[in-house]
Parts: structure tokens; sequence; C-alpha cells
RNA sequence: UGGGGUGUCGUCAAGUGGUAAGACACGGGCCUUUGGAGCCCGCAUUCGGAGGUUCGAAUCCUCCCACCCCAGCCA
């Protein structure tokens, strides 16, 4: 069957119900064949990822299968890379396309034939009109188009002149072959398409064998019948084309697919167009397809996402035909969920303030133990080293403190994670800058392990790592890559990249996190207590160098408090 | 102003003539050695608008309004 074995039963939606109908109708002999079809042009993102997980999880709940098909037909915009990030992101997600593994151009010589097919029934044409002039006579919305002069040739000179536009005696562009169907159509696809067209460019896989390209319109659906494809489900800008689609199928007399159409996914405070995307990265303002504020697979991959998480995403979105912006939040809300049940917990100081407990022994080392998880105890415990000087969070200590802030503060004590109370006895500041740099405590040797025998309270929990034995680490913070939940959108021809978010990512340089991180591998996740989800870098952390990716941040109550406050 | 689509809570989204699921977000409470997690409660008398049919309409009919897509030898 080819599925990784997902969730649970993705929710209904229309278009299960279509193919739940057909099944019941026997349409197919029960068979469920569907495919996801690329263009290997950029990398794949989460709206892919949408497509990818309707195909092949229909494929598995129906008991049928899914195809992945390049559909390779314009050799200047498709690249080996391509098809290679694509195969390695559909596969990251869970999914299994067996043997399955097609190129449109694999079908290059059927569909020269399905051409000829056509042109010997007198249903196709070579037009010798330039690109302008096929514009011209192809009319406008509300003005049909008009014949061209060359739509009567008979079919043995169409015939002969397709052979030798394929035997390369044309030049690139001066003719083309097209259906002959109705320049008069309200729907302008119909008005005599372009099937093929004469094109010089070395194809990633048939080289130079072909000077001539069948347009997407004349392969796709005919691919699709190929492969004996049942339903074939694609995006809501191909709605119009599917009359085309139709056309070519019935005059063809080939087996004829179903062609059912959803919206594409939009995702809050991100662009999601391949254009768009390539432009982020050609001019720099992403570090690549997998930047990790990209929404890429491989940028969200990269960035820590699990694919768990993303299938269970884009099983909650739904499907439907109405355009729609997804809130981001679901998006970080699927995150949070699954990593909050696998990362294992450990302790790592962002921006470090150091802090001195003045009545511990000098050269004292006490191994703390430390739960791995809170609630899953199968996922161990470790020993963290705890010592006289610290680096708690900045933001953890304040001078004057406002209503409301539990935190450490002048006189007050809090407990450090898994290891003692505290309570702040002197604070040290910058002489120039008045900027607090040290603090000092006393710790109550009776706490050990957080708890005080006398039951006496604390109202906060600190997170912590002993100065001498942390390690440093780098640490990037990422932010929604625009301002705008909808970048772009405000005024008409507005440039999207105006809306960037200049604060989309922030790299911290002296973090210290502890020590049993060391060897940390590439791409595992972690839970930085307090903190959020974070991820190894797989690009940037090389040799004993570690930089970590903030996933998401952890749910931040206090935030929300000061915002209030605020207002 | 041609054709094809779509309009249900802040955001997604079920619902297909029997009296508005769920999720996220948001607000409140409980609990807590993560201000995390978890648990509980609240959150559309109303379905783009106006008429009509019906005992009964988000669902059927009529008209209107708004938004999206299409004039590549791109996909």
């Amino acid at each position: 069957m080819g599925i990784v074995k997902t969730n649970a039963a993705p929710p209904p939606n229309f278009i299960r119900n279509i193919i739940a109908e057909d099944l019941k109708a026997n349409k197919n002999e029960g068979r469920v064949h569907t495919r996801f079809p690329p263009e290997p042009n950029g990398y794949l993102h989460i709206g892919h990822a949408k497509a990818i997980c309707l195909n092949f999880s229909i494929a598995a709940e129906f008991d049928g299968m899914c195809n992945l098909r390049f559909d390779d037909t314009n050799p200047t915009k498709e690249e080996e890379e391509y098809t290679e990030s694509i195969k390695e992101d559909v596969r990251w997600l869970g999914f299994d396309w067996e043997d399955r593994e097609f190129y449109a151009s694999d079908y290059f010589e059927q569909l020269y034939e399905y051409a000829v097919q056509l042109i010997k029934d007198g249903k196709a044409y070579v037009c010798d009109l330039s690109a302008d002039e096929i514009r011209e006579y192809r009319g406008t919305l509300t003005k049909p188009g008009k014949d061209s002069p060359y739509r009567t040739r008979p079919a043995e000179e169409n015939l002969d002149l397709f052979t030798r536009m394929r035997a390369g005696e044309f030049e690139d562009g001066s003719r083309v072959l097209r259906a002959k169907i109705d320049m008069s159509s309200s729907n302008l696809n119909m008005r005599d398409p372009v099937i093929y067209r004469i094109l010089r460019a070395t194809h990633h896989r048939t080289s130079d064998k072909w000077c001539i390209y069948p347009m997407y319109d004349f392969t796709h659906g005919q691919s699709d019948s190929i492969e004996g494809i049942t339903h074939s489900i694609c995006t809501l800008e191909f709605e119009d084309h599917r009359p085309l689609y139709d056309w070519f199928l019935d005059e063809l007399k080939i087996f004829h697919p179903q062609q059912i159409e959803f919206a594409r996914l939009n995702l809050s405070y991100t662009v999601m167009s391949k254009r768009k995307l390539l432009e982020l990265v050609r001019q720099g303002v992403a570090t690549g397809w997998d930047d990790p504020r990209m929404p890429t697979i491989s940028g969200l991959r990269r960035r820590g996402y699990p694919p768990e998480s993303i299938r269970n995403f884009c099983d909650r979105i739904g499907v439907a035909k109405r355009d729609s912006i997804v809130d981001i939040a679901l998006l970080e809300h699927c995150a949070r969920e699954y990593l909050n049940e696998r990362a294992p917990r450990v302790m790592g100081v962002l921006r470090p303030l150091r802090v001195v407990i003045d009545n511990y022994p000098e050269n004292q080392v006490e191994e703390l133990d430390a739960p791995n998880h809170p609630t899953d105890t199968g996922m161990g415990t470790r020993k963290v080293p705890f010592s006289r000087v610290l680096y708690i969070e900045q933001e953890d200590f304040l001078e004057d403190p406002p209503k409301k802030y539990y935190r450490l503060a002048p006189g007050r004590e809090v407990r450090l994670r898994y290891a003692y109370f505290i309570k702040c006895v002197d604070v040290v500041k910058d002489e120039q800058t008045g900027e607090v740099v040290e603090i000092h405590c006393t710790y109550d040797p009776k706490t050990r392990g957080g708890d005080a025998p006398d039951g006496r309270k604390v109202k906060s929990t600190l997170h912590w790592v002993s100065a001498a034995h942390a390690l440093k680490a780098e640490v990037r913070l990422y932010d929604h890559l625009f301002i705008k939940a909808n970048p772009g959108a405000e005024k008409d021809g507005a440039d999207f990249k105006a809306d960037l978010n200049p604060h989309s990512l922030e790299t911290l340089t002296s973090c210290y996190i502890e020590p049993g991180l060391a060897g940390a591998l590439p791409g595992s996740r972690y839970q930085f207590e307090r903190q959020g989800y974070f991820c190894v870098d797989h690009v940037d952390s090389s040799g004993g160098a570690l930089v970590f990716n903030r996933t998401v941040s952890l749910r931040d109550t206090w935030a929300r408090i000061q915002k209030a406050q605020k207002r």
C-alpha cells in the first residue's frame, strides 16, 4: 500500500465524500488511485504538504495507491536539484510511493502519438502565428477570439509539419501545434490552446532528445489517464481547465480520471507562492530554501517541526473550496502538542545573569537528579551539576518588580528547578550603566531537590545552569517572516516584501546550556524548560559548536499579563 | 461589463429541509517543582443581504451584494 501509518482517520471532507460515493457505486471497479504531481521547479512548502497528505491519506483510507509524478514539461525551469529535494521532503513527511515514481517526460513519446492522433482526426493543427499574434487572435474575456488563418490546414500538411517540428527543421517559437476547439468559447482555455511548442532546451531527464515539448494542459490529464489515476485532485485554479482535459480525454478515447479541485493553503504571516519564495531566496532575504523562517518543508524541518506535527496540521485544517488563510498559530499549536509529549526537557539560559550563592562551599559540586520529562517517567532522569556560581535568565530577576511578577527580586525567595530555594541578598551593578551584572543569593541546604521540609512555598521556579560546567551555545530565535497576516495585500500592487518582519531572526551567541547536551545530534529536539522547543541546527552545528533553532516558544502567560498591564 | 468558483464564530471548518459539531485563538477558574502541561467553564437565537416556498430553511426558489481565478508558446 505504501503508506506510513499516520494519525487516526483524518476528518471527512467533500473529496473523501465523493470518493466514498464513487466506491458505493462501484466506479472504477472499486479502485482508488491518486497521485501527487509536483513540478520540479522549486522546493516543496507546507501548501504542498496539504496536497501530499490529502492524496496519500486518501489512498491509505480507501486501500488504494498514490503515485509520485513529476510534471516536468518545461525544461527551462526544471532542475534535478528540485526533484531530489522533493523526494526527500515527501519521504521525510512519512510517505512512500514505493516503485511508482513517474515523470511526465516518461510519456513524451506517447504524448506525441496522442498529438498525431488528434491531427489525423482533424482536431489539431500547426499554427504559424507568432506568440503576439496568437494573443491578439485569442480575443479577451469579453470578446470572442478569431480563427487562425492556419486553422484549416489539411491533416496531411499538419502531420508533415508536426513531424518536421520534431525533427528540428524549424526555429524555436516559429510554429506551434494547437488543438482545434472553439475560438469563441467563453472559456479561454478552449480557444484553440497551444499543445506543443518548439523549444531547444536540455531536459534534466531526456537531455536533447526533444526539441518540442508538450504543454502542461496537454500533459497532465493524459498522464493521469496513463497511470490509471481514478481521482485527480488539484487546486482551484485548474477548475477552468477541466473542460479542456475532458475534451482531450474524450477525443483521444482514453481512460478518464475524475478531477476534483480544492483550495490551496494560505498561512498567516507568510507567503506561499513558489515565485515569492524563490524571490526571497534569490534576493538573499532568506538564507536559502531551508531557511528556518521559510514555510518550505526543508525550512520547517530545519526549524525543528516534526513531520508528525505537520501531518496533524494538514488533517486539522480541513479541505474545502473556499479561499482562506489559516492562522499560523494552529501550526505552532501542532508543534507544541507533539513536542510537549516527546521532547526531553533540558535547561538552557539564553541571556545569562551571573548568580553567586554566597553560602555555598567554594569548590563543591553536586550532581542533582533531573527527570527528562515531567510526566513520562519512561524517559528517565539525568544528572545536572550544581555549584556556587550559576547563570539564570536575565529576565528572571528584577530589582523593582511590578505587580504579579513572581520571579527573583531583592529579598525574595524562589526555587531553582530540581535544586534549591535561593534568596536574593545583594545586587551588583555596572557603575557606568547601572545595569545589573551579578546578583548574590543564599541557598537553603534543606531544600535540596526543590521542596522545603517546613512546607513553605515559593511563587516561582527558575531554570539555571552551573557556570563552571555549562556549555556555550548559539541560539536562533525566530519570529514570523512578515508583520502582516496577509503580506502585500493591503494596497494594490504593493510589494509583499514591504511587509517583511525586520525582527524575524534574533541570534544569541552567548547562551549557556547544561553539559549533558554535549554531542547532541543534529536535528535532535529538546524543550529548554520555561523557554520553548529547540532543535540542533544540522547545517551550522559543527565540531563541538552547538547551534539551536527555536522551533516555537512555550505559551507565555507572563507575557500576556504584561501586555494586558500595558493596556 | 464573458466564463468558472466561493460566501456558516476573530481564524479554519462540519452541516445537504427538523431547529448551528469540532479545532485554533480569546476570556475565566482549578491544579502545578516549567507563569509549561493538564483539567473545567464560557465563546454564532444565527449561517453575505433581501424577498419567497414550507408546520419547519444555513440547507429549496428568486433577485441582489462581496470576494477569488482565467486573456503564458508557465505549471
